[in-house]
DNA sequence: CGATTAAACATTATATTTATTATTCAGTAA
DNA sequence: TTACTGAATAATAAATATAATGTTTAATCG
C-alpha cells in the first residue's frame, strides 16, 4: 500500500463523512433552513452540483445528521449496560434518566440540531421505529438480566420492554423537555420508574 | 316572577352562552381561523362589535369553547368513579380507556374543534394544569378505593396519581392519537395499566 | 472515462403589497 | 344609564412579485 493511498484517493465513503461533518458544522450555528447547499459544499472544498453525487438530496444530508444523532443515543445507552456494579432496578432507572438527560442537554447546548432531527424524523417515521427498537431489545436484556437474578418476575421481556417504553413516552418528548425543569423531570421520571417496578400493590 | 322574564331579559350570562353556542356550530364547520367576528354576531342577531361586551377577544371565546370540552371530558371521567360493579383495578383502567376514547372520538369527528382546543391550551398552560389536577383528584379516590379493598397498597395517593398521570401520557397525545391505530393505543394502554398494577416483580 | 464544475432550470422562501378581519369608539336608541 | 350599532382604526392574513436556493445537466478537466 503506498503512503500516498489515503491523501490521494479519499473514498466516497470518506467523502460523505466530509460532508456530514461540514453540513453539522453549519446546522449547528445557523440551523438546516438558513444553511445552504452552496455554504456546505465551499467548505468542503467542492462545487454545490457535486454534493449530488454523495447525497440525494439537502433532505438526505439531514437524515445523515439525524443517524449520526440517533447513534450517539443508542451508545450511551448501550454503556448503560455495560456499566459495572449496577442492579437491574438501577440500570433500569439509568437507562430512562440518560436518555433523558440526552435529549435535554441536546435541546439546550444544540437546539438548532434537536429541531433538524424533530423535523427529519416528522417524515422519517421508519428511523424512529428502528431506533425504538433497538431501545426495547437493550430494555429487554435488563428485565432478563432481573429475571436471572430474581429482581424481576418479568414473563415476556419484550411486550414488557414495549409497555415500559410506552410508559415513559413523557420523558423522550421535547415539548416537556422544553417546557418543564430538568430537575421536575427527573424527579417525575424516578418515581414512573419506581412505580413500574414496584406496582400499585406494593 | 312574570312569564316574559325569560324572553324580555336574558342575562348576560345566557348572552354569553348563546355566543358560544354560535361559535362551536361555526368553529365545528370551518375551523377557528376561518370563521369571523361578523359570522358569529349575525349568527347571534347582534354586530360584532356588541360581542365585546361580553368576550374580551375572539380568543376569549375559544376559551370558552376549550373550557365547555374540559367539562366535558372531566364529566365522562366522574362517570367512570360512578359506574357500579367494577373493582378499583376495572375502574382505573376504564378511567384511561375512556380518556383515551374521547380524544380519539373528537379527533376523528371533529378535527377543527379538536385543532382549536389544542392551540388554546398550547397559550393556556394553567387551564392544562387545573385539567391534570382534576383528573388526579379523580384517581386518587379510584387509589384510595383500592387500598380500602386491599386491592392497592398504596402509600402516597396524590403523589401515585400524578405518576400514572405521567405513565398514561402518551395516550392524551393527538399526536400519537393522530397517527397510530385506536385498536394499538387501547392494547397499549391497557399493557400499561397492567404493569403500573403488577409491577416488574409480579 | 470518472469526477467535477458551472450554468440552466425548478422549487421554495422572502419581501412587499393588498385585502380581510379583529378591535375600538363615538354616537344612538330604549 | 345600559345595550347596542356602524364606522374608523389596528392588526392579521392572503395574494403577489421577487429573490434565493435546491436540483439537474451539458460541458470540462485530469
Amino acid at each position: 500500500m503506498s503512503p500516498k493511498m489515503n491523501v490521494s484517493d479519499p473514498t466516497a465513503e470518506e467523502i460523505k463523512s466530509l460532508i456530514l461533518e461540514k453540513a453539522i458544522d453549519r446546522f449547528v450555528r445557523y440551523g438546516f433552513g438558513k444553511t445552504t447547499m452552496v455554504e456546505i459544499a465551499k467548505d468542503c472544498g467542492m462545487s454545490a452540483g457535486n454534493l449530488y453525487r454523495y447525497f440525494e438530496s439537502k433532505f438526505d444530508i439531514g437524515v445523515g445528521v439525524a443517524q449520526q444523532y440517533i447513534s450517539q443515543a443508542e451508545q450511551i445507552l448501550r454503556d448503560v449496560l455495560q456499566r459495572p456494579g449496577l442492579s437491574p432496578i438501577q440500570r433500569l432507572e439509568a437507562f430512562v434518566l440518560e436518555k433523558l438527560k440526552f435529549m435535554h442537554s441536546h435541546i439546550v447546548e444544540q437546539p438548532n440540531v434537536q429541531d433538524l432531527v424533530n423535523y427529519i424524523l416528522d417524515e422519517r417515521w421508519d428511523l424512529v421505529e428502528r431506533h425504538r427498537d433497538v431501545q426495547n431489545s437493550l430494555m429487554s436484556e435488563i428485565l432478563s438480566e432481573g429475571n436471572r437474578s430474581g429482581e424481576f418476575k418479568v414473563a415476556d421481556v419484550d411486550h414488557t420492554a414495549n409497555t415500559i417504553y410506552a410508559m415513559t413516552t413523557k420523558f423522550r418528548l421535547p415539548h416537556f423537555i422544553k417546557n418543564i425543569t430538568i430537575e421536575e423531570l427527573e424527579l417525575e421520571a424516578k418515581s414512573v420508574v419506581d412505580l413500574m417496578i414496584q406496582g400499585l400493590k406494593g
